[in-house]
DNA sequence: GCTTACTGGGTACAGTGTTCGCAGTGACGA
DNA sequence: TCGTCACTGCGAACACTGTACCCAGTAAGC
């Protein structure tokens, strides 16, 4: 029902924040608890129950509180989005370089559907400890490309962004399909109606060509081979 | 300040949603009027300034008003979107696959420099008449690819999705750019830091390689290399 | 032990999307 | 020709949001 700040380039981000002031008595809660607070919300009821009163009701105090530890909601959902990313894991060390980025693009599509929410929360400007651990792995993953350091750096940008992008499509899509009563069929009567009207000749031959069954089981995995064909161009 | 509704699956597209009803009096106002009033208050202040009383207040009305033309803020984004799409042109029709999407990624990419607000709208699950005519020509552009249809739709899929994330980045750094007494000054002491803290040895490595002089511009065309690349790959 | 800078949190504010209810209006069926 | 009835415009109000203010209490530094 709510809003994103829209982008504001740099309102302050939690991580140029002290944590912990030098003087007075020490706080009550902690950043990691409200993160903890903040994730479990979304888990469960989405982004949008993370209001700053939801999350002050959870670890007991009042919404006034919370701004002992954050400037804004915004920051909040800094320290969600790091907490969230504080899962991944990096076991494999060997491999080839595409070997290794696509086993980190699945681990980051794991992610993304146990925390769909992330996908709502717009790509921090300054990356926290945990983004900063993934960001290394990932140059390191391209070790032996014998890129130039800039061109390692925005290469990383471009894979995570389409890790982003691809488990985002692939993840609306599935919700989509969840509710395919309504949306699905509303969806294709309206598409069939487009097309019958004759303008957009192509999508008609792009939809009508290889008509799969309805009841067909989509395609195993989408992530996967488009993963693929993007990190084969990153690398190349 | 404030909200995007956070990914609600299906609540009904505009385009599902008939536009004049059969009986009572004629609107006053249009679909095309409220478009164009958001589309001007984004253009100027952001998409945080199209709420529904600027809005109805720019067509001159009262805000319950425009919920006869709309169910939803949402809906009212869908239409401002849409129409905004409506600005590109489709000059180019011969030429190579990789060509022509190469053109119709910088016509994207133009589109949004000049409406950046539309990078803020969540894309829409149910394509408008505008976003429909770009399909077409996406897949027009992919006839000499002979794939299949639905190739040729997931191929589309990725390649708007590539477009609009790459003018995302490359905006944002823009952006980030501007202010870059606070941000890039934070930002670096920030990085600086976490990387004298010792862990994050690729990191460090890829930093100090070629640190470019400081008052140096930016390469010349990110969007140009990196879409290149995508595209390249798409069409393979 | 005095100062000072913090912490907790109740209250309040400005602003949001949206609903309700009511008076007016015009196309359709008789 | 004339009711009927589904629509239109819209003022007022609601529920809820993020956030500022204020004040009492508390602990570190000189």
């Amino acid at each position: 029902m709510f809003a994103v700040t829209t982008h504001t380039p740099f309102g302050g981000s939690i991580w140029t924040r002290p944590e912990r002031a030098a003087r007075g008595p020490a706080p009550e809660h902690s950043r990691a608890s409200l993160a903890t607070a903040g994730i479990a919300l979304a888990d469960a009821e989405g982004l949008n129950a993370v209001t700053m009163r939801s999350v002050a009701a959870a670890v007991g105090t009042g919404p006034a509180s919370l701004y002992r530890y954050v400037d804004t909601r915004a920051q909040l959902l800094e320290l969600m989005a790091d907490q969230a990313r504080g899962e991944l894991r990096f076991d494999r060390t060997g491999g080839s370089s595409t070997d290794r980025l696509l086993a980190l693009a699945r681990d980051g599509r794991a992610l993304y559907r146990r925390h769909p929410w992330l996908l709502d929360i717009p790509a921090d400007p300054v990356p926290g400890p945990n983004a900063l651990a993934f960001l290394d792995h990932c140059l390191a993953a391209l070790r032996d490309t014998g890129l130039p350091g800039a061109a390692k750096l925005e290469t990383v940008g471009l894979f995570s962004a389409a890790v982003r992008l691809i488990a985002q499509t692939e993840l609306d899509r599935e919700r989509a399909g969840q509710n395919a009563a309504q949306y699905q069929s509303d969806l294709e009567s309206y598409l069939t109606r487009v097309v019958a009207a004759g303008q957009h000749p192509h999508l008609a031959e792009a939809m009508t060509d290889v008509p799969r069954p309805p009841g067909a089981s989509p395609q195993p995995d989408v992530f996967d081979r488009a993963m693929t064909r993007i990190v084969a161009a990153l690398v190349a």
